[in-house]
DNA sequence: AATGAATGAGTGTTCATTCAT
DNA sequence: TATGAATGAACACTCATTCAT
């Protein structure tokens, strides 16, 4: 966590709009996603940021805190948004489409922390690291077991589990970084439909498949 | 390319019986894997190799090198392996099969090199990335191919672009790296079957779906 | 040029009186002058001034910048000395006499950087030595002025051309460095005016050269 | 002194024509004086001569026993054009005027070598540099004396020291390396006689000087 | 709230030389 | 005569962090 509160404090504000911590965020997600995290000293950081090094220290207590924040503030977003979608109402798998669709969206919208994401993460101190494992295994089983739901139901066929079918989806939403380019002709919508069309697809039950709980009725 | 061939040649053959140059590779790959390229200094690969830094800088043009050979061992046994499963004989899908399940099985058997590929990839030098790109691509597209095949016989629904197929399947693949453990329940080989499995379940026609090529005798 | 201006900041004062670059660029000045630029590490010179290696890089961009910064203040001085020199009031011989004979006596009371000079220009980066060469280029062009405008006015002999005899003048000057020594009988005064001397003489018309321009009146 | 005797040997020969000793001094002396002795690795050296480090370490002691041979050859030739012209008949002004006219043209015949001579003496082992330095005296002491049986019947002016002479002479016959190019619309002869004739105009006795020895019978 | 000079341990890399063959 | 793998000490330079102001 930072060294202090960021927000809506009044301090840090300066007369470009936003605040000291805000734009030394923004600029170390650009560089850190464009450079590595490794690549780019504090000093890059500062310097696109407009501030100076004491200043930088003065908001987060080191260049990990500052890599923390950014994994914080993704997570945080995309952990209330899915349950968001799991909490609406309507079918479960139109409920599983919109949140699979969206997470990709919210992905390519913060492409650089995407990007970040996956790829630093285990330069995380140790602390860091478990957290931000925490807090992804709490959104990956929130994901799960929307799943596991439409397995009971029937809706999804049930021979493969839920945490395989999950961990693959993420696996792919997580790589959206190292290709997806905003200029590219697909749209953030399309591909986010293309990838929830796909893993609805793939959960659709096999079409001689019997015996499934929840099936028995649709028999008749 | 590293500065000298390596292979059967008589030097560098150590007591150990594996050359200077393979047991580089081997402590490079170990270390890379566990704390990160950056994080791993070129005085610790020759340490866990057992040689000094002056045999490494014989063999190895630069520590990027010794990195970008990695990623060509692991791209030419895979872009061979498909090679050969795209050439076998048999039905469409039971090939595409048998590569899907395939690469995740070597993926978990070079469990090091794959953690390796997808998160240091951008700290090789522009041209070692160039030339690994290229190499990635050429897997991609004999990958796509099969897809499009599929796709253009009816056996494969063909609403969902074979390139967003083949990018979302290996998305997941490079993954694996990040949460895969050896000693964890689920072998290689299931895993690999449950990944192909959701891969060819999402190509599945859509029921509904009509007028798609070699379709028309179910249409009576 | 160097990182950060140097002169009469308060910053980098010590209770040693100069300032830490001061003491930097006088290290570096009589190291590399003894031993070498190339022998010298720069470990050698931060030991040498009582400073760190961090020091030094926070206001040298480099070793090399620190043997440019050498070259940039011996010739700012002298090119100063010699447009002073130049510009002054008195017949042209007497002029050229007084710039000849100072320019020794200032590469001898600068004799560290004058060795460095020569030895060790090639071993400047590229853009460092085109900038040294330029400002050497403008110093030897405005001597060679001050010649011309003798042999234009009869003064000097002008079968020699002006080129010739400055880049022969200063060979001799540049060279003081690898002979002079300080404790020797000459001084640097005794010294300037034999080389300046032998200037001059070697500048006087020849006895029975006729024709040239201001000597008619030797006709009668 | 190298390892091995080199010259009409036999041994070291090659289908080239030369012999291995003498290829690598002509790469090391063009190399050195490109880019210095220290920036030249004898890893570049022996692959300029096309031959292997092992052979390099046959021939020569060290790379800096190569070094010090360019120096010896170079000595030891001027020396001896120095003494034929010394010895030869004829008024002495006309033999100091051909010897100083010659060293400028072996200068430049040889101008990586004499690149080298000035540049890198400082880098010799101390006992090398001794040498260097010995030879290199007697080569000053043999010219000064010259100068000096000049002076003393009256043929030069007496009143600069004949070692400043000398040495200034030098000085500029150093720096031919620094500028001379080749390519440039001025002979190596043309040069060498400016250069000459810059000496002796410089020795010239003065117009109104009187009482030097020799130069009574004048007065009548 | 902010500065920027200074630290000091650490980095990748070079290279003259040796020596078993 | 000649090879080239291997050594090991040295090199220039970087950088996250601290702290007096």
């Amino acid at each position: 966590m930072a060294r202090i509160a960021r927000g809506g404090t009044p301090a840090g504000r300066r007369a470009g709009g936003s605040t000291v911590p805000d734009r030394l965020l923004a600029a170390a997600s650009r560089l850190f996603a464009q450079r590595g995290f490794e690549s780019t000293s504090v000093q890059d950081v500062v310097e696109a940021a407009g501030v100076t090094k004491g200043a930088m220290y003065h908001y987060f207590r080191s260049k990990d805190d500052l890599l923390h924040e950014i994994y914080r503030r993704l997570l945080t977003m995309q952990t209330q948004r899915l349950a968001d979608f799991a909490a609406a109402e309507g079918p479960l798998p139109e409920r599983l489409f919109a949140a699979a669709s969206d997470v990709v969206q919210t992905s390519i919208a913060n492409l650089d922390d995407s990007v970040i994401f996956f790829r630093s993460m285990h330069l995380l101190t140790n602390e860091h690291q478990t957290r931000v494992r925490a807090e992804r295994r709490r959104y990956h089983e929130l994901f799960r077991s929307l799943i596991e739901e439409g397995q009971r139901s029937g809706a999804f066929r049930d021979d493969i589990p839920a945490g395989i079918v999950t961990i693959h989806y993420f696996g792919s939403v997580h790589q959206l970084g190292t290709w997806y380019r905003p200029d590219g002709k697909m749209t953030p919508r399309e591909l986010g439909e293309y990838y929830a069309t796909l893993l609805l697809a793939g959960l659709r039950p096999e079409p001689g498949a019997a015996g499934t709980a929840g099936r028995e009725s649709d028999g008749a």
